[in-house]
Formats: C-alpha cells, structure tokens, sequence
DNA sequence: CAAATAGTGTCTCTAAGACAATATCAC
DNA sequence: GTGATATTGTCTTAGAGACACTATTTG
C-alpha cells in the first residue's frame, strides 16, 4: 500500500493549464435623501460603487471593485478584502451571485469572476468618510423590466449616466442571469452580474434577509419600510409592512424625536423570528 | 494615448499566483422502485452518483464526480462535461450550488471548486445503461434535520453506508452553507457540498421548478407528486398537489393505463405558466 | 390648529391544508 | 365486486392587500 503522503510529496498542479480567479463585488449602500420638508420624512435611494478604471482594457470606464484571489483566503474573504480597500469600511454581509467564466469575457486572457453582493450601511460610510476618491462614486441605481421582456439597468452620478439593456436568460433557485445587449459603458460583462446583483438582492429583500444591513442597530419601522420599498421598487401600505415584519423585529424603549410629527418607537432585528 | 493593444500584448497573467478551479456535480436521478402490488402505484428513491476514488488523495473513498476547468470552456460547461464523461448522459438540467474555496480544503494544493447540482432522468439512464463501473455507484440519499440543529446526510448503496453530520452555518437567498461535523466517509469536503446541492434543490422544488427535470415530456401528476414528496422529503395530499401545480403543466389526450385502477391523464411542461 | 407620520383594527381575497365524494379501471 | 388510484369540489384557515380610524408630535 502506497502512502498518501508520498504521492502528495510528489504532485505538482503546475502540470495543469490554469485560470486567475477574481472576485468582483456590487456593493451596495441606501442614502437618506435631504428632507423635502421639514415635517416630512425623507426618501432613499439606492447606490452602487463603480470605480473608474485607470488602465487598460476599459480605460476610463466604469467597472465593479474587485481583484485577483490570494493564496491562503477564500473567495468570499477576497470579496470582502477588495471591498474594504476600496472604501475602508467594512461591509456588513457580502453574499454570493454567481461565477461568470465566458472565455472571452476579459481580453487580459482566461480570467473568471466570482460575483459577490455586499451591503454597506450608510452610518459606516458617514463615519469613515470615504468619498474622496475621484475614480470611486456611488452611482443612483435604477432597475426595471420594459414590457418586451428585457431589463434597463441605469447607473447615475451628477452628470455620468450609464444605460445597459440586458434580457433575462435563465432562472435557478430564484436567481435569475442575464445576457447583455448593450454594456451601456460598464466594462468587461459587469453589466450582467450587477443586473444579477440586483436580482438577487431583491429576492432575499422579499424575504426580509438583507433589508437590516443597510440600517443602524436601532431603526424606525418606517426606515425599515424605506429601504424594502427602494430596492424591490414598490409600495407598500405601513400598516401591512408593520404586520409583516412584525416577527423580524423587537421593540426597544427608545424613540425618534423631532421629525416633525408624532415620534416612533425605535426597533432592532430579532435573532431568532418566530 | 497609448493604445490597448499594445497594453494587452505586453500583459502577462503568469505573473500572478493562480490556483487550480474544478467543477464538482451532484447528480440527482429519481428512480421509481418496483410495484409492492399489482394495483398500488411504485415508491420512488432520490439517488446521488458517487465515484469511488482511484487515486490519492483520499484512496478508496466516496466523492463527487467534478474535474479541472479547461481552458475555452465556462464553469458550467465544465460541470456538464464532467457528468457526461462520467454518466455518458446529457443532464437535464444544471445548477449552481455556490464556491468552496478553504484553503485546505485539498490536500493536493490550491483547488477552488464549484458546485453544481445537476439532475439527470431516469429514463436516459435506462436507455444508454451506464451501471457498469464498479467505481460509479448510485447512493440512496436521506437528508434529515436533527432536533438539536444538526443535518444528518446518508448515503446507501448495498452493503456501504455513508453517515456524515453537518451543521448550518449560514442561509443566503434561501440557501444554506454547511460546516461538516463528521465527513462520514467522503472525501474531501464533499460532505458539505452534498447537503449545499441538496438544499439547494429542495427550495427549486418548492417553486416546481426542478421537478420536472427529473420526468420524461409526458408524465402522470402522481408521477409528479411523487417526485416532490422525495425530494421534500414530506407528504401532500393528492388533491391539494393537483391544485398547486396545475398552472405548470398542460393536458395531454393521452392517458397511463393498465395499472391496476383507474387509467391517468398524461401531462407535460406548460412552457409559460400563469 | 394643521400637517404629517405612528400605530391599531378590521374587512376582503386568495392560496394552501383537510377532507368528503365520485369516477374508473384491472383483476 | 374489490381495491386501488384519479379527479372534482368544498370547508376551513392563515396571510397579504386595502382602508378606515385613532394617537401624537412640531411649527
């Protein structure tokens, strides 16, 4: 009987052809839009990080953070890594899309991605204060399917505005993937994993999953409601989204004072529902 | 301005660390069981395909079959040659499971796997009779949750039995992650990419999307609600079934006679549900 | 007081679970 | 006829949408 350790002693993967393997994150924040007036409550809107690609290829375009996985970390650790080097701040979930290996999706060569979704809360960004950086904006989201079935994907920033149409090609688990028409000036197929992104996002909001990471500890029900309204892009009645999330949430003894109308109890996410 | 060109000629992907990325599938076949009784309709069981390892590491052990990403090719086309090599049949259909990419998660070095469940019908298995390799067997699955939050995964083929226990670690769009307690006799982490594949498929049932992958075009609705009640792993009322899924399927004239009791109205896919 | 949101209660509608009842065939 | 499944229909219940109504604060 041969040993396994003598065997490994002699292996080499070098042998093998192999691909770099990347990791390439839609990270995600909500911003409290300024108060329309004083007594209302202000609206939201749904950002997403691009950086400007300094070199080539896409020179000059827009493109997803993200970079090459490291020995000794793990896929999602690398997505997470990127994240924080690219905004210092550390996001609160990262969750996995899907793995995009077109060969000829990178004319550097053979390069495959591992898509991440990543949630940052706008109190994070507002402490470190990480929007200096010319070639890293928070581009306004907008996500919506046109009535021939394909789906308009609009990235804006002060004057910037990016327009991807993109048609849904299959659906697994919930989740669908997308086939680009046109990249609308993002680089690579990131128009396609951020649609992917998006999708996927909004089906763990329908679930109540990712809605609590954009927020504080402490949130309002009518906060909570915001940021379920801004990413699945529909309205609800407060009274049912007050029932509905009822299990997900518990009270706290404190309220939000001074908004110009009755104060609301502050809530916080319950561990366990039930 | 420099050009692109000239900036892709002089790039070099060998600079950098790679690692080595395989594609491993979990194929799921439903095979119906022989008749009990002349009258009674046959019991169906969920199987798993196991390759027994020829080679180090993990000599002589259960796991998954799975292979290197070729160059040209994309994950998922790599998952499905994978089956077909092994299995000499087409899948049905294919689905990403998630990224497992501990470092240490093989012995032999830097290997970054994706999962796939794929789901093959028993029908194409019985016409190309691909039962002949002593080292590919068919394991009887059982997935089960234990009172104290543990998940117990059992794989039987003859005289073998594969016991692990895995605990959930993390739910993501519906999905879980697993932490494997005890490997049971699987190599690799195989074990937690069995119960990812398997959780994963069960929330596809759920939504009927998967079931009908494991059926020929036409099939009977207990033929259909038998595939769900395996895969879920719970019982439905035959009335109630017929109700759920009948926006997802069409009549056919033809009917499944000669069973013993009353004759059943063949159906098949309805390609737009609504 | 007016404007706005906070919060409660209730009606309706739909989908799923339970179950009763009938239909139809092979033996 | 008997035993089994096929198929239809109906009662009940849980949850989501709609909406009316009350409560509370700030300017």
């Amino acid at each position: 009987m041969d040993s396994e350790k003598e065997f490994l002693a002699g292996y080499s993967l070098a042998d093998y052809d192999r691909p770099s393997v990347t990791a390439d994150v839609a990270a995600f924040m909500i911003r409290t839009e300024d108060k329309t007036s004083y007594r209302k409550n202000p609206e939201n809107k749904l950002l997403l990080l691009l950086i400007r690609r300094g070199g080539h290829p896409y020179k000059g375009m827009w493109a997803l953070p993200g970079g090459f996985l490291q020995r000794g970390e793990t896929v999602e650790e690398c997505a997470l890594r990127e994240i924080e080097e690219e905004t210092t701040v550390k996001p609160v979930s990262i969750l996995p899309v899907g793995v995009f290996s077109q060969p000829e999706r990178d004319p550097r060569g053979w390069i495959i991605s591992n898509a991440y979704a990543s949630i940052i809360s706008e109190e994070s960004v507002r402490q470190t204060g990480c929007d200096d950086a010319a070639d890293a904006q928070w581009f306004a989201v907008s996500f919506t399917r046109g009535e021939d079935g394909t789906y308009h994907l609009t990235l804006t920033y002060e004057d910037i505005t990016l327009n991807a149409v993109l048609r849904a090609e299959s659906m697994h688990f919930g989740r669908m993937s997308f086939r680009i028409i046109d990249s609308g000036g993002l680089a690579f197929d990131h128009a396609a994993i951020i649609a992917a992104a998006l999708s996927a996002l909004r089906e763990e909001a329908g679930r109540y999953e990712a809605i609590f990471d954009f927020l504080p500890e402490t949130f309002t029900l009518a906060a909570l409601q915001k940021v379920q309204e801004t990413i699945m892009n529909v309205s609800i009645l407060p009274a049912n989204f007050r029932r509905m999330v009822s299990s997900y949430v518990e009270e706290t003894d404190e309220y939000l004072r001074g908004e110009g109308h009755r104060p609301a109890r502050l809530y916080r996410r319950k561990q366990s529902p039930e």
